[in-house]
DNA sequence: ATTAATCGGTAACCTATGTTACAAAACATG
DNA sequence: CATGTTTTGTAACATAGGTTACCGATTAAT
């Protein structure tokens, strides 16, 4: 697949053919590169200087503190642009680790010819305010999420909404309860207490990565 | 003083010159809309469907749960768009309540035409952007700063953020310690109990309002 | 100047979550 | 199948911060 039929899978290019896209990206210079999983792509700090395009791979975003890491931000999969909110604006500096989960290939267009790229159609340009309306939009549900609610709130905002249109009301975790306990912002010994509190007052069915709502209405009460 | 005159001063307008904002201003159809002091001119969860703009006054964002606020996200004043980066995107409801601090004064712009007031003119549209931009950017500094730091380190990062300029190392709060620790999303005792202790260890000289950096190193090693 | 309202300091007590550590269970690999 | 590795469950203990309540100090209002 060509760059430009990749690309045109990516957000930022909804709506615009791959046509357009050739002919957009004529004057634009990019670089390719490619990362190895946990190859760290950004570092918390690092000035942005141009915006990557994920063309493949799966990456996450970390914020740190002094020791070890402490909240997973995001799992970022697919066509999608890193940290594009950081790119304008007044303070161009990474604010978290970006890190590839698996083989993950990008291009790299610095900020001068990326701001062209947006200037040259309309389209585009709108597609990338969305997309960073969405990542505002994102970072607020995120602030709530962590800052306004216990460890069971946020378990309880976690499987309600991934159990919407599920019949059974179960899932199973896409990764370990130590991963959960990242997203969570809390340790996994809590995560667990909390999970087999719930479990055992009959509100979810949780075992290993399967878990199951069971009184619907109990879990909501505790999101606050 | 004209509102193409106030609204020149709006970061939204910046490079741009007052006869141009008054011709692009000519296809805009806008409310004028009045606050007295404590006002709610959002609230949390509303529907965003266009554009407000401050002409004069000051407003507080706010986040909530059940019972009584948490976390005062922001304060505004002067000439400032309200929750610019929620007006695109997909989730376009307020995240947060916004509330008149004095009488407040703005106007407001359904989303089509804001949106046709911003193809109007690229640096509008720039400008808009870098907004959008630096909106994300303060939310992700705000995660860092309520998910990441205990009560020291939020006292830290203020102090030391808010000394950088001063000679004396001293501040005036220029609201009270209660409000201080909504900003901080903690409670007001345990602000006070945290900001005893650095006072006692000599890190800090806190007297009510007044608050002195004694030894900006140590003050230091508490942000994380 | 007197009174009322707000603000700051303090303390006793409670609770959620972190810390550490270990064992059982599940999973992966030779 | 046997072994090592990762994941999960659990428990004892420590700690930060919340809750409530009270009182003295400031500040504002009459």
């Amino acid at each position: 697949m060509s760059i430009c039929e990749i690309l045109s899978k990516n957000r930022l290019f909804k709506e615009v053919d791959v046509t357009t896209i050739r002919q957009l990206l004529e004057g634009i210079g990019y670089k390719k590169l490619l990362y190895e999983k946990d190859d760290i792509i950004v570092m918390d700090g690092d000035w942005v200087t141009g915006q990557y395009i994920m063309l493949s791979g799966e990456v996450r975003g970390e914020m740190n503190n002094y020791a070890g890491k402490i909240v997973k931000i995001e799992d970022i999969k697919g066509y999608q642009l890193l940290a594009p909110a950081f790119l304008f604006g007044q303070d161009n500096r990474y604010p978290v680790d970006i890190i590839a989960s698996k083989k993950t290939e990008c291009i790299f267009i610095v900020r001068s010819d990326f701001s062209r790229l947006l200037q040259m159609d309309l389209t585009v340009q709108n597609n990338f305010l969305d997309i960073v309306s969405g990542k505002a939009q994102f970072l607020s549900n995120k602030i709530k999420f962590l800052a306004l609610q216990p460890i069971k709130g946020k378990i309880a905002s976690y499987l309600l909404k991934r159990t919407r249109n599920s019949l059974l009301n179960t899932i199973d975790l896409p990764y370990s309860q130590d991963n959960l306990a990242d997203l969570f912002g809390v340790t996994r010994p809590a995560l667990t207490r909390a999970l087999r509190e719930l479990d055992q007052n009959k509100i979810i069915c949780a075992k290993g990565k399967r878990m199951c709502v069971l009184d619907k209405e109990k879990l909501k009460s505790f999101i606050q």
